[in-house]
RNA sequence: GGUGGAUUGGCCGAGAGGCGAGGCAGCGGCCUGCAAAGCCGUCCACACCGGUUCGAAUCCGGUAUCCACCUCCA
């Protein structure tokens, strides 16, 4: 059994060998805080749950390292342009979103998660390493530019293909860079400006300042997972040049770095890819707002994770009913065999699953599963029934959608409490139903089903007598 | 211009040189007092033009359209 997974930097099929027997190392390019999670961002985040989950299920000791770059250009000025907040503030107030939303949607926190700005002393220590080693230069008289001389690393473009890089306008590029060599050379170190705060910029050797974009991801990735490792993920988007960039300076430091580059799909809204631009993100508060936690995590992974993903106005209510089909068998399993236990995944799903991780294929043997018990009940087979129900709920541990699971059970005891009264009046309720119907009565027994249903609670009749349930959960 | 990717039935979305993924929606049937849920059936698709092949949606060549990255982006 091996499990396959698609390199971006081969551009091809890999049979994933981790470094360490039964060890895995797995780095996920994490956000940037600086504005609220999208859907995308949500999508990314489940792509890597999803890898681990399921390495995890297949023996392997998993070290997740997802990073929070909380210092960057982008943070300096939305703070900036905020106003009335630091920018330390904003980024964590905006990391605290990005847990919610995670949360929410029960991908699991990392092993660890760093902070690009409680590893600055690993960023200086790499910058100068390169410098050392003849990859990187100051701009003299800058105070503080630093930045990686692509001219001197052979391999630059490996990850991307990118042999000659054609620059346009070197004017553009050179206008807030003076000094630099090459165009394409990037910022390792970026020289204090007076006009940014002073909390935003540390002293090094060469003057004060503060990170370049990639170099904090090169940094965290070798601090918690050594110079080399197993795994290296992020979006489609991050492939160039932060990837790019963050491949170059890490390997000539001397590092092995990633075995394997993984690159998740973006999601488009309307055939194009979301963005601020554009007016067309959508934030994960809407996307939660719209359905439950449960049914966007079923949606988010109801495409390949290297493919592009098409939000479209009916995608929601699509996968909700395609869930609640699963819930709907999962409850009848219940009522049949009362709580029940996972089992064991068909093979199915398990080669979906070591396929590059084919969840849709792998989704497509839960729902035969799900339809196939259905079967098994109706013909009275309720043992065959509820072994699928198992194997069922085997497969949604995986994919981290049993609804009966820790991690989505309700934690409020004032909800189990109101759910046990309202279950005392509605049985009471269905037993007067039931009489009706005995009765032939049904105007009666039409009417109370009718006002459970304006109460927001379904009635279904079946052999075994009435059940209730609300509508939505 | 460079580098990748895509084009599948009403919609989403897999797969793959011959044996109809799966879901959603629709339709018909069974079941039901009526529903709901469920089951069965139905809707037999793969941009276009050539080529290879006994056979191509799947391989090859070309065309068209679209998307992403090359600037910050999951």
């Amino acid at each position: 059994m091996t499990i396959r997974l698609y390199d971006s930097k081969s551009a091809q099929l890999r049979e994933f060998v981790p470094l360490v027997a039964g060890q895995v190392g797995m780095y996920v390019c994490g956000p940037t805080v600086q504005s609220s999670p999208h859907i995308g961002h949500l999508r990314s985040a489940l792509v890597y749950d999803h890898l681990r989950r399921w390495l995890t299920h297949e023996g392997f000791a998993v070290t997740l390292v997802r990073n929070v770059t909380d210092i960057d250009d982008k943070v300096l000025e939305n703070a900036r342009a905020a106003g009335v907040e630091q920018w330390w503030a904003l980024a964590y107030r905006m990391e605290r979103e990005f847990t919610d939303a995670y949360s929410a949607l029960r991908i699991q926190p990392p092993t660890y998660e760093p902070r690009a700005t409680a590893c600055i002393p690993d960023m200086i220590e790499l910058v100068r390493l390169l410098m050392k080693r003849g990859h990187a230069y100051a701009i003299p008289g800058s105070n503080g530019n630093v930045y990686f001389d692509t001219a001197s690393w052979s391999s630059y473009g490996e990850l991307t293909n990118q042999t000659v890089m054609v620059m346009p306008q070197i004017e553009q590029l050179d206008d807030g860079a003076p000094g630099k060599r090459d165009p394409r050379d990037f910022a390792l170190w970026k020289a204090h400006k007076p006009e940014e705060p002073e909390s935003a910029s540390w002293d090094t050797s060469w003057g004060r300042g503060r990170p370049g974009w990639h170099i904090e991801c090169s940094a965290m990735a070798t601090k918690y997972l050594g110079t080399t490792f197993d795994i290296h993920g992020g979006g489609l988007d991050l492939r160039f040049p932060h990837h790019e960039n963050e491949l170059a300076q890490s390997a000539a430091a001397g590092h092995d770095f990633a075995q394997l580059w993984l690159h998740n799909g973006l999601v488009a809204v309307g055939d194009q890819k979301m963005s601020k631009s554009l007016g067309n993100s959508l934030y994960a508060a809407q996307l939660l707002e719209s359905a439950r936690a449960i049914v966007v995590r079923y949606f988010l992974g109801s495409a390949h994770y290297r493919s592009q993903l098409e939000f479209h106005p009916t995608a929601l209510a699509e996968a909700k009913s395609a869930f609640e089909r699963i819930e709907t068998f999962l409850a009848r399993a219940a009522r049949v065999g009362g709580p029940l236990k996972s089992g064991k995944v068909t093979n199915e799903f398990r080669d979906a699953m070591n396929d590059d991780m084919s969840i849709p294929t792998a989704l497509a043997a839960l729902h035969d599963t799900v339809r196939s018990g259905n079967a098994l009940f109706d013909a009275g087979n309720d043992k065959g029934g509820l072994t699928n129900a198992r194997t069922a709920l085997a497969m949604l541990d995986v994919l981290g959608l049993n609804p009966y699971a820790p991690e989505w059970a309700g934690t409020s005891s004032e909800g189990a409490a109101t759910r046990a009264a309202l279950d005392s009046l509605v049985t009471r309720l269905l037993a007067s139903r039931a009489h009706a119907r005995e009765q032939k009565d049904f105007v009666t027994s039409d009417r109370i089903r009718d006002d459970f249903a304006s109460a927001g609670i379904i009635v279904e009749d079946t052999p075994q007598g009435a059940h209730w349930s609300i509508d939505g959960e």
